[in-house]
Formats: structure tokens, sequence, C-alpha cells
DNA sequence: GTTCCCACTGGAAACGTTTCCACGTGCTAG
DNA sequence: CTAGCACGTGGAAACGTTTCCAGTGGGAAC
């Protein structure tokens, strides 16, 4: 019970060599047989833990990665996180997690805060990207890697998906399957994913050669949850209905999980069927969607991949900082569970 | 652009001032008002920013916790690291995370690893306690927070919840809506939380005298996944089958959310209804619970509330490290839903 | 006019490492 | 026999802070 920690001062002296010698030995550098195995019993005897601060302080990093998301709680985010934790854990680095939270100004705080040394490099996957904030990560202290979209002319490394397509994917797959009049409950416009998707959306309305008007079709919710989910559809659909009162549309598509589980239960609670009077398409392809009834088709955007890719093109760039910016695409993939086909419906599969 | 980032040094010479009297005016301690002043324009104009690693090696913590748990993507870790990282970084803390992983060991080298001074604290949220476990806490070279159960003898603080009493309030739930013969399908046994929720279930069986043997009505997943719980469950309802074919369940109870929906997916496709024909009851109310359709009737066991207790506790040792152990203790809470009460299906409410 | 105190300051030590540098040794090559 | 080299070592500087300590000056009290 050493009421202080031991430190090589110590081991040094017990083993009767000098601070420079006991600290070649622990690392392996140059020494002699006879050195490194005094040393070595005498940080053992002593329990000796070299101290990670000063450690750092010395050698100019931290050994640590941060990663910042707007809402750690967010199913997707944790996907990315999980997958992320494990490649750099792997590398011998730890990973700090801070929720940047709704304020915009508050990821720019913390990526000014990076130059206080704390950390080696970044992930962040913002839900909104200012041209504030993009200039602060540019002149961030450490490298940076963003999961999302960025202004094309920024020079960052950037993990993104072709969300524009994977809304395609979904429409196509709807049509396919018989359906005509395709409503879209977007999340908030001034979000990256928002306009992003919304785009991709009237693309693909345009390319089918469907007859209506895009905003006709589409109801924005006022956050990523299933909350406004639910209300955003319960508005949609309210908005589409015939004199007597039937509903004109015959398949939904979020802009997320979350929101395709709230549109879900809107249109339960409307006494419709999903698939059969309805069927929704989801966004994210998250854990839920497969665990959910019915399981909810969605287009996979591959968080767990992002989170990965994210991971490795930071350490790349930490062990050569001169690697020019690289962008990785992961392409959207659509999932089809019981949510838009009947025959899916009990998929009791995780994917 | 500097090729190397501002110092004290720096601030101090441009300042015309000596590092220390630099030092002293930007941490507020005595100083005249005018060296104040030049000092933190120096400082402003160099952009000086003061570094995290040098402070902490100098004042003697790192100003960051540590959250240990076997698996980050699990949705009650969620929650709970959720709610720690808002305590936390409150109080201008950073927060780690580290999935320790199924691997025995792992745990017990991070708490370790704590010798090393990375982390100030620590909050953990083992699976499996082993008795290595305990000794190496109770060692831990900072202090630790518990949150599950410990030996009673150990004293540490701990955040616990009676998930014993919760497995009775579920039991008691399915009685007074009109069942009387209630399944149980349990995570691992060597779990903490699996054997607690066996003791619950066994005491709670007995107090309302149903005369069945519990281990006929009790079936073991491999782990706490909806996979597991899907498969545990067909077993278990097929073992009870009359001559006819017919069920002889009329309510499952799980021992947490993810293993519930896996029960509710092998119930469906029996054929059967919930909770028409066999009503279901999670543990843990994650938020997937209320989203879930039919919603989840679950057993609370404020994941959330824990995370913060957790944080708090550790924040108060912090400033007061003389504190005697205490425990806390988050009574559990049932939330009925669709999954055993019809009336409730269609309640598209969060909570 | 002396003494004391107070507010403020700068030099230097310290936190626990790593690494530069100079200094032995003992050896081999010339 | 000496120059050179390879190897191993210890002293000391350095990383960027904070803080102890010993001063400095000026003003108030006697």
């Amino acid at each position: 019970m050493a009421a202080t920690r031991a430190t090589l001062v110590h081991v040094a002296s017990l083993a009767g060599v000098s601070v420079a010698s006991a600290s070649r030995a622990l690392n392996g550098m140059v020494a002699s047989p006879e050195t490194v195995a005094k040393v070595r019993a005498a940080a053992a005897s002593l329990g000796y833990v070299p101290d990670a601060t000063a450690r750092s302080l010395k050698l100019g990093h931290s050994l640590q990665l941060a990663f910042a998301v707007d809402d750690v709680g967010n199913p997707v985010y944790v996907e990315m996180m999980r997958a992320i934790e494990t490649v750099v854990s792997r590398s011998g680095y730890r990973l700090l997690v801070s929720s940047t939270g709704a304020g915009p100004t508050d990821a720019v705080d913390l990526v000014r805060s990076l130059s206080r040394g704390y950390a080696d490099g970044l992930v962040i996957s913002p839900l909104r990207v200012t041209s504030e904030l993009v200039s602060e990560l540019q002149r961030a202290a450490v490298p940076v890697v963003v999961v999302g979209s960025l202004p094309a002319e920024v020079r960052l490394d950037t993990v993104q998906t072709n969300s524009a397509h994977g809304v395609g994917l979904a429409v196509a797959h709807l049509i396919e399957t018989g359906r005509r009049r395709i409503g879209f409950v977007n999340g908030p416009l001034d979000t990256t994913p928002g306009s992003a998707r919304q785009r991709g959306f009237e693309g693909a309305y345009a390319a089918v050669g469907l007859q209506a008007d895009v905003h006709e079709v589409q109801q924005v919710a006022k956050d990523f949850t299933v909350a406004a989910g639910r209300t955003a559809a319960l508005e949609l659909l309210d908005r589409h209905r015939a004199g007597s009162g039937a509903v004109m549309l015959d398949a939904i598509i979020a802009a997320n999980d979350l929101l395709a589980f709230g549109v879900i239960h809107a249109v339960l609670e409307l006494g419709l069927r999903v698939p059969q009077d309805v069927a929704v398409v989801g966004m994210d392809d998250t854990e839920l969607a497969s665990v959910f009834n019915p399981g909810l088709t969605s287009v996979s955007l591959g968080s767990a991949a992002r989170g990965r890719h994210a991971a490795e093109l930071l350490l790349a760039r930490l062990t050569d900082p001169q690697l020019p910016a690289s962008r990785i695409v992961v392409q959207p993939r659509l999932v089809v569970r019981g949510s838009t086909d009947i025959a899916a419906t009990h998929d009791g599969s995780r994917r």
C-alpha cells in the first residue's frame, strides 16, 4: 500500500541504475541484459506503472482519439461508435466520446478545444454543417475525419454515403412492388442528411415519372425522432384523403428508421395495415429495424462500416500526415422486410 | 498558421512579463490589472490555448473519467452512457468509454491500467463479477463506482437496482390481469443480472402460490440478444404444449427487453397473438420498448437514473475522498403497454 | 525617518517521463 | 601501440505548466 505511486526514480534507485537506463531498459532501447533484468525486477517488485500524462507530455501525443456527435444516444451513432471503438482500441488508443448537443456553437467549441492537446485526432459526424464549423475543422489542431458530406472544395478526409441514391433505391423498390402514390417524411431540411435526402427523393420521383408535385407528398418532421415521425405522418396522411375519406397514399418513405417507426405507428392508429394499405421504408437499417414488428424495410447506410472506415482513415493519417485527403463512399443497400413485403413479415433474423 | 502552437513562454515574452506572472494572470490569481490586460492581449493575439497534458501532469489529475462496459452497443448501456456524459461534461470532465468485451480478464486489465493515471475515476458496469475483478476494483488507483451488485462486504460506491423486485412487479401485473401460466426467459445464469432475476422469479412465483415447478417454466437464453430470446422462447413454448398441440403458457417474462423482442417474434411466428394468447413483459424499459409494436410492457430499471447517480457519486467522491462508501438503490417501476394490455396497444407516446 | 506590511513580481523548482550528449569501457584494425 | 569503434551508461535538458520562495517597491503607521 504505497502512499504514493512508484515512479521511475524509485525503480532506478532500487535497481541501482540511472533513470535514463531504467527508462531505456523498460522501453526496449539499448541496454545490457543484466540492467534489463535488474530494472524489470525492481519495477515488478514496486508495481511500477508508467504515467500516461508524463509520457504524453514528453512524447507530444496523447494516445487518445475523440468521437463527437450531436447525440450519443441515437442508434445510428451507437453503431458507429462501437465500430470506432473497436478499431481504435485495437491500435492502443483510448476513445473520448462527446455529445456536442443541438447548439450550433458547441461543435465549434469542441473542435477549438482540440488545441488543448488532449486528443491526437477526431472523428466527427455533425448533423448541421455551418460554414463556421467547416473553417474551424480545416484549421483544427489535429487531424479530423468527417463522417458526412462537406462542401466539395473542402480538403478533408471524409466518409460518406450516397443517401440520395439510397432514397432512389427505396423508391425503385416501392414502384417495383406496385406502389404509385409514395409519400416522404423527411427530417429538418437544414440538416445535411435532410437536404441530401430531399434531393434524392426529388430526383427519384422525377426519374420514375410520377406525376404529382413533390412538395405535396413530402412532410418535414421537426427532428429525427419517433414522435416527430408519427406527427408528420398523421399530417401527411390527413392531407391525402379522398373525398370519401380514403387515404390516397400507398407507401411512405422515412428519412430515418426512428421516423419510420413513428410513421408505422401513425398508419396503424388510423386503422390501416402495413404493408397492405401503406408500405413503409426507413433509412439507416439500425439494429431496431430487424427487431421491429413488422420488420422494417430499410436502406442501410452502413453506419458500422462508416465508423470503421473513419477510424482507419484517422489512424492512417496519424501515421502519415502527408497523405492526400481521401474520400470514402459507402454505398447504400436496400434491406427488404415485412413493412413492404408481406412475405417477409415474420422474419425474426437479425439482418 | 503557426508552425508550432503558442506556449505560455511566448505569451509571457510578448507581454513582457515572466511566465509565472502570465500563468497567474490567466488563472485569476493575484496580479495587477495592467499585467492581466497585457497577458490577456498577448494570449489572444497568439491564439494561446493552455496544454491539457502539461496542466494534468503538474496538477496531478486528468479531468477525465472513464466508463467501462461489456458492450457499448447495448441499448441499456447507451442510455446510461448518455446520462453519465451529461453529468460529467457539465462538471468539466471528459468521458472515455471502453468496451471491455466478453473476455473476463479484459475488465481486470482495464481497472489495472487506471494506475497509468489517464483518468481520475471510473464508472463500471460489469456483466460478470469475478472475485478477481472485485479485488482489483478495491485496490484501484482511482475512485470507482460500480453500477450493479457486489458481494455485501465490499466497501465501494455502488448504484443498484432491485431487479428481483422488478421481476416481482412483472409477475404481480400478470396475475392481476388474469394470467396463471407464466414462463420466464432468462439470460445466462453466471451473469449478475441473470442470477438476480432468477432469484426474483423464484420468489415471486412462490409468493403468489403458483403450483408448477419453477425450472419447468424457465428457459435460459445463451446471451442477452433478440436472437437468443427467440430461440429460447420457441423451445420454452414447445415444451409446454398440451396433447392437442395447444400452448399451455399464457404469459412470458423476459430478463431483458432484447430477449422480450425475440420472445414476441417467436410467439407471433407460432401464429399466436400478443397479448391475447401470450402476454410478454420485458425488462429495462429501453427506448425501443415504447417504440415497438405492440408496445412492450417493461420493468424500468432506470438506466438513465443509474447512470446519473453513478456519475454524481463519482464526482462527489472526487471532491471528498473521505466519504463513506454509499449505495444508491433505484427502485424498479412497471410500465404497462400493449404487450400485456390490449387497451394500450396503439399508444404511440414515448413513455 | 524608520519600520512594517502589503501587493505584486520573477527566478527556479517541480510533476514523471524520454532523449540528447558526453563519457567511459573493452575490443579490433591499422 | 594507438586510433577508432561499438556498446553501455549517467547527467542533464526538455516537454508546458503551476507554485514556492525571495525579493522589490510603495504606502501607511509610529
